[in-house]
DNA sequence: CTCTGGTCCTGTACGC
DNA sequence: TGCGTACAGGACCAGA
């Protein structure tokens, strides 16, 4: 659930808890978070003695820069960081635990147990995946018009399913997804190769504006998802589609729909995004 | 190539 | 009131 601007709001979070903190140990109460190395227990024993030097982020992965590892950290639908005295209680949806030399730690919790972790000797974590697959930003200069035409024509796909896609474009999720192809006027099912230079043109601003407004806000907290602070964001209040089923639409009143596009719910008004005639 | 459906998980919503 | 069940979803994988 967290997408590119929650995860964002996190790593500023996280940051001033954990920049400057030694390991000295790492509890894994669910391996299978653990992806890389296989074995969970050189995960750990690499972490021991390794300064976080900085956090730092590619789409909606975490990156954790330290002595000479770099820990990749994705929260999928709803894992999230928290720093805690050694003698707080542990909840019991906590399943890594970061054990620092001044007596603090910090805890990954996920309900879900979906999050990821990669650990990568340092300097290599951009030459394998899951990094190495991921497409630009969508406010970087890397994602100039040309580059995205191109994909864009490049395929049979529904534009939401392009989106969504991480190689592409990188920090949508559905959330997002459905309110930049609200805002540009784009039906989500519409073929990608039929949209026009101008719909391009619209999206691309689109897809930026919204995250940009988005991090601005702290991000959105839908399914009381918060930061490594536990403050919640405000850009909830501002989602024009995205859970409004059956309400008005605010820009023509027409009632909000939900299908499934790509496998995913997807909130759209079908008065302001017309699929007819393509 | 692309779509569908299963997988991983568990809390929540819903129907009876 | 309480129980069972369907559902949600990011990324990935197998199969059609």
């Amino acid at each position: 659930m967290p997408e590119l601007p929650e995860v964002e709001a996190v790593r500023r979070s996280l940051i001033e808890l954990v920049a400057g903190q030694r390991i000295t140990d790492v509890t894994v109460g669910w391996p299978k978070i653990i992806k890389s190395p296989e074995q969970y227990e050189q995960f750990q024993d690499a972490l021991k003695g390794q300064t976080i030097h900085d956090v730092d982020r590619k789409g909606k992965f975490l990156i954790f820069l330290l002595d000479d590892y770099c820990l990749v950290s994705h929260l999928r639908m709803e894992g999230n960081y928290s720093l805690h005295k050694q003698e707080d209680p542990v909840d019991k949806h906590t399943h890594v635990v970061f054990h620092f030399s001044d007596g603090m730690e910090l805890r990954y919790r996920d309900v879900r147990k979906f999050g990821t972790m990669h650990l990568f000797a340092k300097g290599s974590e951009w030459t394998v995946p899951p990094l190495s697959k991921l497409g630009p930003e969508p406010f970087s200069d890397e994602f100039t018009l040309e580059y995205f035409k191109g994909k864009l024509s490049n395929t049979e796909r529904v534009i939401k399913a392009v989106l969504l896609d991480q190689s592409i474009v990188t920090g949508l999720g559905n959330i997002y997804v459905d309110e930049v192809l609200f805002r540009s006027g784009i039906h989500p099912e519409r073929k990608s190769r039929t949209l026009t230079d101008q719909e391009i043109l619209i999206l691309r601003e689109q897809a930026a504006s919204t995250l940009k407004e988005s991090i601005n806000a702290g991000g959105s907290s839908v399914n009381t998802y918060m930061n490594s602070h536990g403050q919640s964001g405000t850009y909830q209040n501002e989602l024009k589609v995205y859970g409004r089923k059956d309400q008005e639409c605010y820009r023509c009143g027409a009632a909000v729909q939900k299908i499934k596009v790509a496998g995913r719910g997807t909130h759209f008004c079908p008065n302001c995004q017309k699929i007819a005639n393509y």
